[in-house]
RNA sequence: UGGGGCGUAGCCAAGCGGUAAGGCAACGGGUUUUGAUCCCGUCAUGCGCAGGUUCGAUCCCUGCCGCCCCAGCCA
């Protein structure tokens, strides 16, 4: 009944694409010569999305792909905003979807120390110099878009004086805001990351990795490719809107006795329709409880998609089936969609549940008699257990398989008429029992001893199939039936995300009843229901005896489009 | 009116001068004790637009148009 990690681990990740042609090339012509070394660079801020599992399958892939190794390293070089939980969680994440980094994990904060005498190598070199202004005021000597900037006042102060200046806001004899180090590059330059960048500020805050030892931090730009080639990282991959930083990366590089020469390339990131992955708007949704935590099960988090109940093999085929271009799009949701429902097609045992019970009474079946029937574990796996089906007098049927009165498209439970109870005898409803309101409370039919694993005597083949479960030898349980988090294809053009929120995205229902063998799965074990879609125990709150199950995704539906054509 | 990118079907995406892969979605049909799966079929005389080069252009050239990113002491 489980899904095991065999499944779950399968396939090495990545498909053809660009960057693994470019790679290619270079190895073929000599261009590149050595391991091929990536590496995935978080910063611990918040948790990781769907849009890094594209990063991470890329980083890991061509790693894999070209023998190589791909590191993690996280990019901790602003305390401000990062927490040991990310850095945590994030781990958990990318050993969930199947990949393991090479060696220790790396930490930008390790190469501090270097990285400080980097920046005394500029300042020597007359490349960098302290400035003085004020964050406003090098907001406007930057210039604009249109507008070259201006040189600040202390752009040519003596190296020397530069030097003692800095050393001293290490020691911590500034305040935070009153000076900070920048490259001297162009203050006229069209790119206005050239612009002399600030590449260290001061931070008097204690890091999470290296506590109080420093009181001035390197910038992302100061930072990245010096540790990239500090690590022998050959490929360092990163996301269109860095492009434009490049140069810089470049800048430094040569300027700095590095040890290597890493270069840059650039992918543009995955967007999913009907979802964000914005750092920023994913924490407003768990901060204002929207959600249930990073890990809600309609997050976009990976801890979200786990618990979701999808699979890391999924996640992988998910990314391999959008690729890696440098045209950025929005891909349609009904694609991850489609990978899990395929994942779990193939791998996931069938079962019963009802989820929205309609009591059939079979009259001609003897009270207290129990046959104990066996079904396929999964239509067309032998490796898959079979299960007992314990079959009563009374059962549970979904209210939506029954009506007094239907049309032929109908392939349902309709008085007079005849369906097939799944895994088990054909029945035939013959009346109805209704309460006060005029709402069907019980159906009574006779069933059919020569239908198990036969037509009826008539030769006539009843349409349709119906789930049931056992009213006596059954076990509740609680499901809870996930759909889109927002109701809106682009939420983030809202004027307020949360104007774009599905207001039906988790319905609970608490009165299911699931067939005898589910109720003492394992947490995170994946089922089909039949006829219904595809469900995991929920990775906390499920346990034995008390069995809560999260829809993964539903089952294609083409009765549900039909009906709303009819309709 | 600065700099950097990107435009191939509803969506993602191959293609690199020789006559438009594949996947998702959609739509037909077949099988079926899941209206699932599976199988078969349909779906760009067209590659943002307009010129040019060429025997031949999605691909090369020119000019337009559209969309995205950049003015944090964030990453």
């Amino acid at each position: 009944m489980s899904v095991d990690d065999s499944h779950e681990h399968g396939q090495p990740a990545g498909g053809s694409n660009f960057l693994r042609n470019l790679i290619a090339e270079q190895i073929a012509s000599g261009e590149h010569t050595g391991a091929v070394v990536t590496r995935f660079p978080p910063e611990p801020n918040g948790y990781l999305h769907i849009g890094h599992a594209a990063s991470i399958c890329l980083n890991f892939g061509l790693a894999e792909y070209f023998e190589g190794a791909c590191r993690l390293r996280f990019d901790d070089t602003n305390p401000d905003a990062e927490d040991q939980e990310y850095i945590d969680s994030i781990q958990a994440d990318i050993r969930w979807l199947g990949f393991e980094w090479d060696g220790e994990v790396r930490y930008t904060s390790q190469y501090f120390a270097t990285l400080y005498d980097y920046a005394l190598h500029l300042i020597a070199a007359g490349l960098a110099y302290v400035d003085e202004l004020s964050p406003d005021e090098i907001r406007e000597y930057r210039g604009t878009l249109t507008e070259p900037g201006k040189d600040s006042p202390y752009r040519d102060r003596d190296p020397a004086e530069s030097k003692a200046m800095f050393e001293a806001m290490a020691r911590g004899e500034y305040a935070e805001g009153t000076a900070c180090l920048r490259a001297r590059i162009d203050m006229a330059a069209g790119n206005i990351n050239l612009r002399d960048p600030v590449i260290y500020r001061i931070r008097n805050k204690a890091h999470h990795q290296t506590g109080d030892t420093w009181c001035v931090y390197p910038s992302y730009d100061f930072a990245h490719g010096q540790s990239d080639a500090i690590e022998g990282v050959t490929h360092s991959i990163c996301t269109l809107e860095f492009e434009d930083h490049r140069p810089l990366y470049n800048w430094l590089l040569e300027h700095l006795p590095v040890p290597a020469q890493p270069v840059q390339y650039e992918f543009a990131r995955v967007n999913l329709n009907y979802t964000i992955t914005s750092k920023r708007k994913l924490r407003r949704l768990v901060e204002e409880q929207i959600v249930d935590g990073w890990d809600d099960p309609r997050m976009p988090t990976i801890s979200g998609i786990r618990r979701r109940g999808y699979t890391p093999a999924s996640i992988r085929a998910f990314c391999d089936m959008v690729g890696v271009s440098r045209s950025g799009g929005t891909v349609d949701a009904a694609m991850l969609e489609h990978a899990i429902r395929d994942d779990l097609n193939k791998n996931a045992a069938r079962a019963m549940c009802v989820m929205d019970p309609l009591k059939v009474v079979i009259t001609n079946w003897p009270a207290g008699h129990v046959e104990t029937l066996t079904a396929r574990g999964h239509p067309d796996r032998d490796d898959m257990p079979e299960r007992d089906l314990p079959l009563t007098r009374e059962v549970y049927i979904e209210k939506a398989d029954f009506r007094e009165a239907a049309n032929k498209k109908y392939k349902r439970l309709v008085l007079g008429k005849k369906v097939r109870l799944r895994n088990a005898y054909v029945i035939e409803a013959h009346d109805v029992v209704k309460n006060e309101a005029g709402e069907v409370v019980e159906v009574h039919c006779t069933y059919d001893p020569d239908t198990l694993g036969d037509n009826p005597a008539d030769g006539v083949k009843p349409k349709g199939v119906i789930h049931w479960v056992s009213a006596s030898h059954g076990k509740q349980a609680l499901v809870r039936v996930y759909d889109r988090l927002f109701a809106v294809e682009n939420p983030s053009r809202e004027d307020d995300l949360l104007d774009g929120l599905n207001p039906f995205s988790l319905q609970i229902h608490p009165g299911c009843w699931i067939e005898p063998g589910l109720a003492d799965v394992a947490a995170e074990t994946r089922v089909q229901f039949e006829r219904t879609g595809y469900f995991v125990a929920d990775r906390y709150d499920h346990a034995a005896g008390a069995p809560v199950f999260n829809r993964v995704v539903a089952l294609r539906d083409t009765w549900a489009k039909i009906e709303q054509r009819g309709a």
